[in-house]
DNA sequence: ATTGACAATCAAAACGTTTTGGTTTAAGAT
DNA sequence: ATCTTAAACCAAAACGTTTTGATTGTCAAT
């Protein structure tokens, strides 16, 4: 059936210990033997078996990354990004990256427990870090290798990849004070994920500079999807003192709130202007094209499954904790010109 | 380090084949013996070690996919709601979903070659497929287990879900004939994929029967993202005689499409009409809400990693080859009412 | 007392690869 | 001729688990 390193011992001649060692380079094996054996084996169509070689080398070349979520909340081009982002990055090392999604009669603990202990990665990226993060807390408490995209309170003594929220938010208010906007509203992410509490940290420092104090009702909690965005857009709308300004903490929810700003015959960027925070690829050509804070989602994969690879090869890292500056990238949604 | 099942034999006084045999619930062995195993292992955090696993048991339970592209196209809805579906339903078995990106360049064969070859997954899934699949043609030659979501030319001897393209264009056709469009344009796939060649089929085959030609200067060649589309409906809309309708083959290029129009004063919906292919989660959000064939990404992934899993155990499918009816979804896009 | 059946357990082999440490041969130095 | 060294190769052990087939002890029937 498949070839084994038997196979071709025996059209070698050799014994497999030789062949092993002429397939892996060994100095001890002549060079005449290494064509020999590595021409057999191309011609044989050997591959190594992987679970035998991670058997015996204790080591897995795995990566893991469990989405903290299921379903059709995976068409949110911020994991599609994340996934290309570690699954290229993962590629060029030659390492392997294992999915797993979160299903909601799955214990999410249970899962990592399970590869961890079974030793099926060699490491684990975190996403979508909440303020108290179990998951972190389990692997520093193992000292298994992870590295987290996000933040979490307390002890930042774990590697990170993280963009300054706070920067980024406090970009677009000024942005928007200087645009004379003085009734701004905010729609953030679920209050358990880190990042909403530097998002809105961000717009409440800026206002505050600014001498503006947030009204309450201006003040909505969303859940990152474009139809939470679009709700909570309706209900701000409909106040008796609506915002001329609408700030999402996601590109999605700002696209959400679009939608509802126009279908009330609003014109975006003009009658009302809306913002978002990720710049996915579709916020360039959406219509009005929407003003956001560039987060380098790709590229952030990228980062954190580098840091890990290193981390696991025993590698230092030059950096172990990495904060993006934000870029605020302004276009239509908030009165600019077409460009 | 990791604790192994010579550990749980020590503990408990039992051999490791009387361990392996209580952990995995022979029934030679006592219940006694059965829940006194069962108890040191957890108190001590057992996990089978899984390469011993499946190097003895010569199964992976690991479905492979892989990605078809790189980078940020990740981003299109698509491959988010397609990992979705194959994960969850992957995890209901207790299966791995390996997931690597390599665009379709020459080295794609070698990762197919070497996953198989190296045993390294039960079967492969297979998606955008081409009109000469040469993924599919390996996969048949070695007898190796797939899955396909999408038909190539040819034969069509291996288990496939699919969407029948041919009937959802025409609908569509049909439905924009009905509104009165006589000038309808259209923006397909690369034409090496399979599902562009039924989707312009559709398309020219319903024009066809109402007695319409397709004028070639209204069929485009887009690239299925948001950028190709708009690039597209520019050079659609700047024709001496603009099409009144432009039916693009996915919903992201009619994203792109809709916002052509718009930044150029058309009304989406009343001075033209854009519909699109997939019923992404966004096209009822946007702005106009799109007019679209329902594809059910998620649900196709459930089904096609479900048919996998069955062929990997040997159990037969009671369907092989199932084409889905489309179902034509209409919205604002075409001038339908908000709904 | 002897034999047969059954419950329960266990040693050994197996999976495919890598690594350790041993063996053999040939060449050069004494 | 003898000894030393280096090149090249190989047998055995190892990795952790599962499976096969053997063994042991007990009980019931003859």
């Amino acid at each position: 059936m498949a070839v084994t390193i038997k196979d071709i011992a025996k059209a070698t001649g050799k014994s497999i210990t030789t062949v092993s060692r002429a397939l892996n380079d060994y100095d001890d094996v002549s060079h005449e033997t290494k064509l020999l054996v590595q021409r057999v084996a191309a011609e044989k169509g050997y591959t190594p078996n992987l679970w035998a070689q991670r058997l015996q080398k204790q080591r897995t070349e795995t990566i893991g990354l469990i989405l903290p979520t299921r379903g059709p909340r995976l068409g949110d081009p911020f994991f599609g990004q994340l996934i290309a982002g570690v699954g290229d990055k993962a590629g060029e090392y030659g390492y392997d990256l294992l999915v797993s999604t979160q299903a909601p009669d799955r214990d999410e603990m249970a899962i990592y427990k399970k590869k961890l202990q079974g030793r099926q990665v060699d490491g684990f990226i975190i996403v979508r870090t909440r303020r108290q993060d179990r998951r972190i807390d389990y692997l520093r408490q193992t000292d298994f290798p992870f590295v987290v995209f996000g933040r979490t309170e307390g002890e930042l003594d774990y590697p990170y990849v993280d963009e300054d929220g706070v920067a980024g938010m406090a970009a677009i208010i000024e942005h928007l004070v200087r645009l004379g906007h003085r009734r701004i509203a905010c729609i953030t992410p679920p209050e358990e994920l880190m990042f909403a509490t530097y998002r809105l940290q961000g717009v409440q420092e800026a206002l505050a500079q600014h001498g503006l104090d947030m009204d309450p009702a201006l003040l909505r909690r969303g859940d990152l999807t474009q139809r939470g965005g679009f709700a909570e857009a309706q209900a701000l709308l409909a106040l008796p003192q609506p915002p001329t300004a609408i700030v999402a903490c996601n590109d999605l929810m700002a696209f959400g709130a679009i939608s509802a700003a126009q279908q009330q015959g609003f014109v975006v960027g003009r009658d009302i202007v809306i913002t978002g925070f990720d710049d996915t690829p579709w916020a360039e050509h959406s219509n009005p094209s929407l003003t956001t804070v560039h987060q380098p989602i790709y590229e952030i994969g990228n980062m954190v499954c580098d840091m890990l690879i290193r981390l696991t090869q025993g590698q230092s890292l030059e950096q172990r904790q990495v904060l993006l500056k934000p870029r605020l990238i302004v276009r239509q949604s908030c009165g600019a010109d077409a460009s």
